[in-house]
RNA sequence: GCCGAAGUGGCGGAAUUGGCAGACGCGCCAGGUUCAGGACCUGGUGGGGGUUAACCCCGUGGAGGUUCGAGUCCUCUCUUCGGCACCA
């Protein structure tokens, strides 16, 4: 077997190991680190393996530094299940998994440099993601400035310094990126365990279908609402599929609009109000007698028939009247049961209360009712809206359903393709596009743009409102309560009693690592707390300058790991600080990055709001992580549906590797179809051919039947002819364009021509066949590498200069034009290839064919393309 | 509902970006080789018509349009896949 043989040699002699630095012009070309899952490799992940493998060993060739790294994303829940299940720790099954994966990359003669091998589970590694968190911890995020900054640079207000010491510090902790928060957890009481969201279907646990409840925990939260406004804009800049930066940007949610403050107050006072907001202007902050709602239509104001705030909103208990009390109550409270999920697949019908109180509608002072709704969200915008039901669906159903009254104020101009413009304005039907202000005062007529700007100017004017920007992104939920994650570096302070003052230290740098403590076993002990509770007490309970205090026990969730790991593979080994700022600097960003479509959002969203953090905090240099990001195709079984155990139709990359040869692998998943299409069919005959492809190319070089490799006969040190150069420096020109832009299908094509080309030659230059060997070698190493020393080389070809073809050598003297008659095809003619206009529609007019056509016929144009086709026009067309 | 991607032979897919549609591979057909099977080699292979020759017509999901010329550009439309989904 040739494959594991320079498997070996090239590790012997550290082939690929990059240097510290890069010299002259560098590549950094990054696969997504896998999971190592126990089921072993899936053909899914040689397909962008394979892909950054080709480019980075054709970058080699063309003499460029080249960072090609793997690693493992080696916490997460499979292994803590398996921990559970067979009680050992989960670290023994974890390195089992990964070192069966290495070996299966191995296997495959990927080209990574192994000595930078990592996994998120080395405690070395998550050492560095404490110290990120740590960082997280010790920064806010100035708006003004737009990045993040350290906490001791938060400027405090006088009221809150006069407060003292304990309020300077909640100020601050209220402004870190990283906070604590109460959030809900699906607590199994029947598991007694907490469970992942993914574990929970139709509010029933996955394993046994036991109830699942919503209980509110302590949990960390990371602050990426802050950088929502970078993460938008500056996704612009880069080389992402345009598909991907889409579903970023809907992720993120960016609209714009404004806020306005109805007023809540006795009808007597509102006139006093407004006339203290005109002199005030509008507050940061609402006051009391006040409810602020976002809006995106602030042009609809004069439709707003009534209100709703979230049942968590704080106005809920003064807004309820004595009269409505128990409904509110009640109303609230179910609310409060429901999951996210409840609250909208479930919910077709519009629910709400009446809480009996009443605002001040600010554009027309008509009172409106203000009602409490689950369809509102208290987690977007104010968690109160104005309701305009004649232009807005859900407030237009929840509005007949209450039957509260509706008001058209946008004219659509004409029917729509759902309702009849009588029907919009008599509101009877919804409207939600754009169209004129109707019933709106001194703004009738204008258009929806300018009744929305010129509305928010005046509410602005008169301090009653402003133009404002809102975001679908939500805070970070970093926790989870898991055991087989990374843990905080945060420490709970412990009075005399034991009990928790509520003041946090984080763990001095100098005294990371926080490692994992060995548990004595790993079921649930049956509380919704974390299972680290359960750990020992000299873990838990650590003392620092002689105070006491109790370990964090949630710990990170599976993301943590991974959103800094590219930076990592720089300086691996660096116990000194996270990555050398000289090497940082040298080698980022990357320059291709290859993973699946399913990271689109969290993965990529989250690694990049970590980097620009470390961006601001001045630990790497580049604001942007990933340059280029391309998605390789789902692989699909042979019966063109999802490979699955349960299905049977998996493939195996073991099996097709003994079968066929890692090569055969590499090149037929190269040739399925674009890297990017998706989803692509296995198909064993494919196989086949591709394996016989190599086959051919062995056998146009080796001579069959040898006791010892030898080239054979045909191949000579002789000249190529000149059809063999033309096809050898085509070859070559078609090859490397379609390296360059990942088209190894067709780059795979190429050589199968040149193949087909010269089995039929009796002379094959050894030139063109080493040139050949060189080309192919990219995307099946193993078998170049053997045929480069058939060939009488001694060392690797890894290195070996790109071959360079010579464009004199592939023009042909004459070229075959088509020549067409009202566009049709009718003939084709010979001519020169540098002929130019007259000659070659002399050319045409002379053949035979299209002489005899043209007789009789009046030629009104005639469109000449050099080099491309002649094409007569006649009369009347 | 909204956003995004894609529809080309029996199949996977090419087409230097507006210039000979179907490269290359699979499959299939015929022939060669072989005890046989497999492997391998040679030739053919979009559909229809034709005196089976030359040649003609049709053809890139569908319908229009722009152009000397459209798989490629524009408008409308259908289908499939992926994502989001009470975000005011």
């Amino acid at each position: 077997m040739i494959e594991p043989r320079w498997q070996k040699t090239w590790e012997a002699q550290g082939t690929f190991a990059s240097p510290r630095l890069p010299q002259g012009e560098k590549l950094y070309a990054l696969d997504m680190f896998p999971y190592p899952s126990g089921d072993g490799l899936h053909v899914g992940h040689p397909e962008g393996y394979t892909a950054t493998d080709i480019v980075a060993r054709y970058a080699r060739m063309c003499g460029k530094s080249v960072l090609h790294p793997m690693g493992f994303d080696a916490f997460g829940l499979p292994a803590e299940e398996h921990a559970i299940r067979t009680n050992t720790p989960p670290r023994v099954q974890t390195e089992k998994n990964i070192e069966n994966f290495r070996r299966q990359l191995k296997m495959l003669g990927f080209s990574y440099d192994w000595d930078r091998e990592i996994s998120t589970t080395d405690v070395a590694y998550f050492r560095w993601t404490q110290w990120i968190f740590l960082q997280m911890y010790d920064s806010w995020f100035d708006h003004d400035q737009q990045r993040g900054r350290p906490i001791a640079e938060l400027p405090i207000p006088d009221e809150v310094q006069q407060e003292g010491d304990d309020a300077v510090r909640r100020y601050q902790d209220d402004h870190r990126l990283a906070y604590q928060s109460d959030a809900p957890v699906n607590w199994c009481p029947a598991l007694g365990t907490v469970l992942a969201n993914e574990e929970v279907v139709d509010g029933k646990s996955e394993r046994g279908g036991h109830p699942v409840v919503r209980k509110p925990l302590r949990q960390w939260m990371l602050r990426i609402t802050a950088y929502a406004q970078r993460l938008e804009s500056d996704l612009e800049g880069l080389d992402w599929p345009e598909s991907i930066k889409a579903l970023q940007r809907n992720w993120i949610g960016r609209s714009t609009g404004a806020e306005v403050d109805f007023y809540i107050g006795a009808g007597e006072t509102y006139d006093p109000w407004c006339q203290a907001r005109r002199s005030t202007g509008f507050p940061r902050q609402p006051d009391e007698d006040c409810l602020r709602v976002y809006t995106t239509r602030p042009d609809t104001l004069f439709g707003a028939t009534y209100m709703v705030i979230a049942p968590e909103h704080p106005a809920v208990e003064s807004l309820t009247t004595a009269a409505q009390a128990a409904a509110v109550n009640a109303y609230c409270e179910q609310a409060a049961q429901k999951s996210d999920l409840d609250r909208t697949d479930l919910a077709k019908e519009k629910t709400g209360v009446f809480t009996g109180s009443s605002a001040i509608n600010p554009v027309n002072g008509e009172s409106i009712p203000i009602w409490i709704a689950d369809y509102v969200l208290i987690s977007y915008g104010t968690g109160a809206i104005m309701a305009v039901p004649a232009h807005d669906q859900r407030d237009f159903e929840f509005a007949q359903q209450f039957e509260i009254p509706i008001l058209a104020v946008v004219d659509p101009g004409g029917d729509t393709p759902e309702a009849t413009r009588a029907d919009i304005l008599a509101a009877t039907a919804v409207f939600t596009a754009e169209g004129t202000a109707v019933h709106s005062g001194v703004y009738d007529g204008l258009s929806t743009a300018e009744f929305k700007s010129r509305i928010t100017d005046d509410l602005a004017a008169q301090g009653l409102g402003r133009a404002a920007v809102n975001y679908k992104l939500r805070d970070w939920l970093f926790s989870r309560q898991r055991f087989w994650g990374e843990p905080f570096p945060v420490l709970h302070e412990l009075d005399a009693e034991g009990q928790p003052t509520g003041r946090v230290r984080t763990v001095p740098e100098d005294q990371l690592p926080v490692d994992l403590p060995e548990l004595a076993d790993f079921k649930p002990h049956g509380r919704p707390e974390p299972p680290l509770d359960k750990a020992a007490d000299e873990w838990l309970y650590p003392v620092l300058d002689g105070v006491r205090y109790k370990r964090e026990t949630n710990t990170m969730p599976q993301w943590a790991g991974s959103c800094w790991y590219y930076l990592r593979f720089l300086d691996p080994h660096n116990a000194s600080c996270l990555v050398d700022p000289q090497v940082e600097a040298a080698w980022m960003p990357v320059d291709l990055y290859i993973g699946g479509a399913e990271h689109a959002v969290l993965h990529l969203l989250y690694a990049r709001f970590w980097h620009k953090l470390l961006y601001d905090r001045g630990v790497v240099s580049t604001p942007e992580p990933f340059r280029k990001l391309v998605n390789q195709g789902m692989i699909l079984g042979e019966d063109g549906e999802k490979m699955s155990k349960s299905r049977g139709n998996v493939i195996n990359p073991d099996k097709i590797v003994t079968e066929y040869g890692a090569d055969t692998l590499r090149l037929y998943e190269m040739f399925m179809g674009p890297l990017t299409k998706s989803p692509k069919a296995w198909s064993t005959q494919g196989v086949n051919g591709v394996r016989g492809f190599l086959d051919r190319v062995w056998r146009m070089i080796v001579e069959e039947d040898a006791e010892q490799p030898v080239v054979c006969g045909a191949v000579q040190d002789v000249a190529p002819t000149e059809p063999q150069n033309r096809v050898l420096h085509k070859t070559i020109r078609a090859v490397t364009h379609d390296l360059e832009t990942l088209s190894f299908n067709t780059a795979i094509a190429r050589m199968m021509e040149f193949t087909n080309f010269f089995l039929k030659e009796d002379v094959r230059p050894k030139s063109a066949m080493q040139q050949l060997v060189l080309l192919l070698s990219p995307l099946a190493p193993h078998l170049c590498e053997e045929l480069w020393q058939v060939l009488g080389h001694s060392g690797t070809l890894a290195y070996h200069p790109w071959p360079k073809y010579d464009e004199s050598l592939i023009a042909e003297d004459t070229v075959e034009i088509p020549v067409q008659i009202q566009g049709r095809l009718r003939g084709k003619i010979a001519v020169p290839s540098d002929a130019d206009r007259d000659a070659m529609e002399t050319a045409a007019r002379t053949d035979p064919k299209i002489a005899q056509l043209l007789a009789d016929q009046t030629v009104v144009k005639v469109v000449v393309v050099p080099g491309r086709l002649v094409n007569f026009v006649m009369k009347g067309s």
